[in-house]
DNA sequence: ATACATTTGTGCGTATGTATG
DNA sequence: GCATACATACGCACAAATGTA
C-alpha cells in the first residue's frame, strides 16, 4: 500500500552534478569562481549536503580548493611549469574531459594465460584463474608524444571479454561500457629506474633513460581487483597528483 | 539570555575520531574489519556523519576500504613489494604514525632572501618577499637509509621564524605547534631525472642514477600557500599514493 | 572598531536505497 | 525473505572565516 507508486528516486545525484560542474569548468563556464553552495542547491534543486558531496569529489581531484567564508575557486596550476601535465588522479569517477585525456595506444602483445601465486593474492582469486596480459605503448593524440609503456592484467571472471581492438583504444571505456565496471579506487605504489636495452627497443627511449613506474591495483565498486598493472611512464612529462589531507 | 553559559562544544570531533582510528589500525587494535558505523556511534557518541567523515579522511588517505553492505576494512598492501614504501598521502592531518615515519634531515644550506617573480606568483605575495630557503637531506632513522634530497621555501609572512635547529627535526611539526598551521592540502607534480655530479656529490648517488622529482605545494587551511619545495627521492625505495574515485 | 550578512565547516537526526550474508 | 551494513539524500542548527557597510 505504502510504496504502491514507484517513486523514481534517481540517486547519484551528486555524481551528475560533479561531473556537470566540471564540465562547465573545462568549458570555461567557471573560470575563477564558482556559485555558492546556496545557488548551486537552488540550481539543481538538491540538498545541501548533496550539493557538498560533489564539492568533495572535486576538491579531492584537486579540481576546485574550498575557501570558508568566501566561496569555491577553480585550482590553478601555480608552477605554470612549460611540460605537459597529465593528471594521474582521476581514473574515470569523472567524465573524461581533461586537456590532454586523448591518449591513442599500440598494442604490442594480448594474451590469455593463467594466473601466478602472486597474481591470486593480489586478485584473491581462485588458483590460476585466467587473465587477459596487455602490453601496450600509449601516445598523446595531439603531439604524438610517447607517454608510457604499459603491462597490465585483467581477471576474466570480472572481465569476460577482451580483444585487441578494444585494446587500441580505452580499455577502461568498454569495462565501464559493457560490464558497468569502473574503478572506485586505486592504490598506486611509485618508483623509477633507467631503461635497458629490450626497454629501450619496444618504447624508442635512449638506453639509460629514466621513467616512473606506476605499480598499480584498480578496485571495482564492490571493492573486487578486477586489474593491475605497470606503467612505465616517460621522463618527458610532468603528472600531476593532489593530495587533500581534510574532507568530510 | 539564550547563550548564558558556554557550552564548549568540541568541533572538529571527526578528525579526533580518525586519529583515534588510525591509531588504532597501527597499534594492531583492528587487525582487519573496524567496527560498524552504529558501534562508531555508540562509543564516540556521535552522530552517523561525523562517523563518516571520520572513516572518509582514513579511507582517502587509503588506510581502510570501504564495502557497502559488509564494513570497513584495514587496506593491506596487495604487491607485497619487498621495498620499504613511503606514504606520499600523509602530510600531517593524521597523527604521524606510520612504520616509517622516522626521518632525521641533515641541512646542508639555511639562508634568508627574498622572492623571485615566479614565486611570488606562486606564494601569491607582495614582490620581494622574505622567505626561507632550506636544503636538507633526509633519511630513515631506522636504516640510514636515504631517502631525498628537499629544497624548500617558506614565506616569512606566514613563518615568521625559523632557523636550522628546528630544520634538523620535522619544520612542519614546529609550523604546527608554534604557529598552528598544517597543511590542508598540496599539489604534486612528479617526474623523474637523472643525478648530475653536483647532485651525486651532494647525495651520495652514484652520477647517472634515478630520482623522483616530487615540486609540491602546500596550502594551510586559509588557502594560502606558505611553502613549496622540491624534493629529489631515492631511486631504493617505493612511493605510496593512493586514488579515490568516489567519497562522499 | 563594530555589527551584520554571506559563505563554508561541523554536527545531529531521519528516511530510504543498495549490497551483503 | 530477512537482518545488517554502508550509500545517498534531505533537513536543521550553529561555528568559524570572510567581506562589507
Amino acid at each position: 500500500m505504502k510504496k504502491s507508486l514507484k517513486k523514481k528516486v534517481k540517486l547519484m545525484k551528486y555524481l551528475d552534478i560533479a561531473n556537470e560542474i566540471n564540465q562547465r569548468i573545462t568549458d570555461r563556464v567557471y573560470e575563477e569562481q564558482l556559485p555558492s553552495e546556496a545557488q548551486l542547491m537552488e540550481e539543481f534543486s538538491s540538498g545541501r549536503n548533496t550539493i557538498r558531496s560533489a564539492i568533495s569529489l572535486l576538491a579531492n581531484h584537486g579540481i576546485i580548493r574550498r575557501h570558508q567564508g568566501s566561496g569555491y575557486f577553480v585550482n590553478q596550476d601555480l608552477f605554470e611549469t612549460g611540460r605537459n601535465i597529465t593528471m594521474l588522479t582521476n581514473k574515470n569517477s569523472l567524465n573524461t574531459n581533461q586537456p590532454d585525456k586523448q591518449i591513442k595506444s599500440k598494442v604490442i602483445n594480448f594474451t590469455s594465460r593463467l594466473t601466478t601465486p602472486k597474481e591470486d593474492q593480489i586478485f584473491g582469486c581462485q588458483k590460476k584463474s585466467p587473465v587477459y596480459e596487455v602490453h601496450r605503448l600509449r601516445y598523446i593524440v595531439e603531439d604524438n608524444a610517447f607517454l608510457s609503456f604499459e603491462k597490465a592484467v585483467f581477471l576474466k571472471e570480472l572481465i569476460p571479454y577482451l580483444d585487441e581492438t578494444i585494446a587500441q583504444n580505452s580499455i577502461f571505456r568498454f569495462i565501464k561500457k559493457q560490464y558497468d565496471i569502473e574503478v572506485l579506487h586505486s592504490d598506486d605504489f611509485l618508483s623509477v629506474g633507467l631503461a635497458d636495452e629490450e626497454f629501450a627497443e619496444k618504447t624508442g627511449q635512449a638506453v639509460g633513460s629514466p621513467y616512473l613506474l606506476v605499480k598499480e591495483i584498480n578496485f571495482t565498486k564492490k571493492n573486487k581487483v578486477f586489474n593491475y598493472s605497470h606503467s612505465y611512464y616517460s621522463p618527458d612529462r610532468e603528472y600531476y597528483y593532489h593530495l587533500a589531507n581534510t574532507l568530510k
